[in-house]
DNA sequence: AAGTGTTATGGAAGCGCTTCCATGAAAATA
DNA sequence: TATTTTCATGGAAGCGCTTCCATAACACTT
């Protein structure tokens, strides 16, 4: 069987507490003592067992993170965040992807096993109410991220200002006609976006219509992805038309304006010439295709989480705190108008969206 | 304190173990006591403690995967059906992100450390000589993809096979001027791509020339990324000239691919018509760009892998398998050439790389 | 009635650590 | 030299489980 501190205890001709405190650094051993110990640990090649040192010592350095839908980019890029950080501070980070709700509460039951994690990262999804007082009960810290609730920390992003400004950046270039290509309603972040799409509208004196606004999806996860925004660019062409064409879309969220644009495309509808777009989250790829969206910081979102639970574990009484991102407007070519210059890219692309069958140019 | 099974014990009159049976579903237990029991269980919303139990029962029900670059979208996709089947299976996922090599040394030590996880997943990286002992010696499963050992279990993709077949498509369209973009020969799929490339061109009977396999990246990562793909388009399109001028290229990864365009945009080189490109992995992206390309079958290589270290738990002693996936020519636009239906999507998207500065079409 | 199974149960032992307490030796003080 | 303080150390207790063994209770057999 595998070496244990009593094997080492046995050889190095000491007892188990003086073999412990030379593998904690505990400042009373001897020098010599210390050496010699460590050296039967590297002779035996001696690992210590994880779990009986976290039943012992009822500190576990994992935390959990409960993501939906990882594959999308905006969770990537927090993902990452995260990790980075949980990585330099040696911490074990437990990955659970929901793929619908009904797994969210899995996890959570599973998080609350006793002493399985030190915290609980949220993401993005409406934390169930039937879990809050468990939480509280047992004292778990938890931060929920892209999402809120007063009970505990949050990460938040200013999704109506956001919003708002997105939409203020169209009227600005002269757009009257502004649909919007929104996720679920059920979603915050959904909520949140609408909302701001119709304060900038009705800060311009345009009238919100809420046959302009289209969610699509079909129920599949939340909406924020592919699939969902190219059938609402779909539905959104085929009814606009006439003198009251639409002639720019907001879109709730960057993997849904790949899509959209992608049907745009299909449909021989130009970006930006017959339709200008602006997005939301800035994910890696707006950059290549040349969205105008709404830069959110993932990675900072990410790492910060992961700072939130920290505090919270050394003071648990401390009040719930709330800390709120402002998006940054990242123009880039889909908005069309007077384009400034790209904020990532030194130079600009020349990749465009062309609407023709074969070459051009 | 929390609840634990002697409170559930002196709570129901039972003795522990009974309480132990009853909680693990063992069969011997009258139906009157394991109601009884779970009635105290549900009252007192009692939570087994995971590490107690590991620590009782030597299994841990976790497994870490180690991979470099999780951003990359190859390995979230791939990672994608790791989590997939974790969930499905009960198993919790350890998730290390390697940013750097010494990184994996540091994860793979980690998760050697005795009753920390079950088993181990290796990602795409040469696995260290230094540690096939190790993960012998303790016997822990361990399974490799994208990645080989002849000690270990490995989830391989056939990249010279499917390099091969890269290049042929682009010979068979007409091309004799075939450059490679390559990532760091110090992986073994760049490796292994190259002798691809290679072989298709001897294969044809058309010289290899060392001055057009263009590598970049400057050591930063390993190449496999968009920046080190527009670096070396960027040295390619320079250094291609006169009559022997480039007029394909097959480059070692979509990521790359896509910086690549990028570049060849820029500096208004048209894809295909001026320079055809087919890549390889078909990450989700590469439909987006209309990147012909070398699909590999990234979930399912995840799930697969997760299987594979089960089986491997099962049973120890059985020898090293090798499951090879072959990669799968995806046809799209930006090979140029008398173009097949696109594979995934049922009509062609219209999306075109136009090297026009303004509207086209 | 005595013997043989069968089933349900209690609880000790043990998983491999950390931590605390007691102890003995050495150093510092009077 | 006698006494206190400090330091290094050994090892028991305990973390919360699982599992095994012993036992009691009961139903069958012959």
């Amino acid at each position: 069987m595998a070496v244990t501190i009593y094997d080492l205890a046995k050889e190095a001709g000491v007892g188990i507490g003086t073999v412990s405190r030379c593998l904690n650094n505990h400042p009373s051993v001897s020098v010599e003592t210390r050496a010699k110990v460590l050296a039967v640990v590297k002779r035996l090649s001696y690992q210590p067992h994880a779990y009986a040192q976290r039943l012992a010592s009822k500190k576990t350095n994992t935390i959990s993170a409960i993501i939906p839908y990882f594959t999308n980019y905006f969770f990537i890029q927090v993902l990452q965040g995260v990790q980075d950080k949980a990585g330099e501070l040696g911490f074990d980070l437990i990955l659970y992807g929901v793929n619908d709700p009904q797994q969210a509460e899995y996890y959570l039951r599973r998080s609350l096993h006793r002493g399985h994690v030190d915290g609980v990262l949220f993401f993005s999804m409406k934390f169930p109410e039937s879990y809050v007082q468990k939480f509280q009960q047992i004292n778990l810290p938890l931060v929920l991220v892209d999402a809120y609730h007063p009970a505990f920390d949050s990460i938040r992003v200013k999704n109506r200002e956001g919003a708002t400004e997105a939409v203020r950046h169209l009227i600005k270039l002269g757009h009257r006609n502004i649909a919007m290509i929104n996720a679920s309603l059920d979603t915050q972040p959904a909520r949140e976006r609408m909302e701001g799409y119709r304060l900038a509208l009705e800060e311009a004196g345009i009238a919100f219509r809420s046959d302009r606004v289209f969610i699509s999806g079909g129920g599949k996860q939340d909406g924020f992805n592919r699939e969902a925004g190219k059938a609402s660019m779909g539905e959104l062409i085929r009814r606009s038309g006439g003198r009251e064409k639409v002639s720019a879309v907001f879109i709730a969220s960057d993997v849904q304006a790949m899509g959209a644009m992608q049907e745009a495309a299909e449909l021989g509808v130009r970006i930006p010439e017959d339709l200008a777009v602006v997005s939301f989250d800035d994910i890696e790829l707006a950059q290549h295709v040349q969205l105008t969206t709404m830069r959110q910081p993932m990675h900072e979102m990410g790492s910060l989480a992961l700072e939130k639970l920290l505090a919270r574990m050394k003071d648990p009484a401390a009040p719930p705190t709330v800390t709120s991102f402002l998006p940054e407007l990242i123009v880039r070519k889909s908005c069309g108008g007077d384009i400034t210059p790209d904020l990532i890219l030194p130079s600009l692309g020349r990749i465009e969206l062309a609407p023709t069958g074969g070459e051009s140019g």
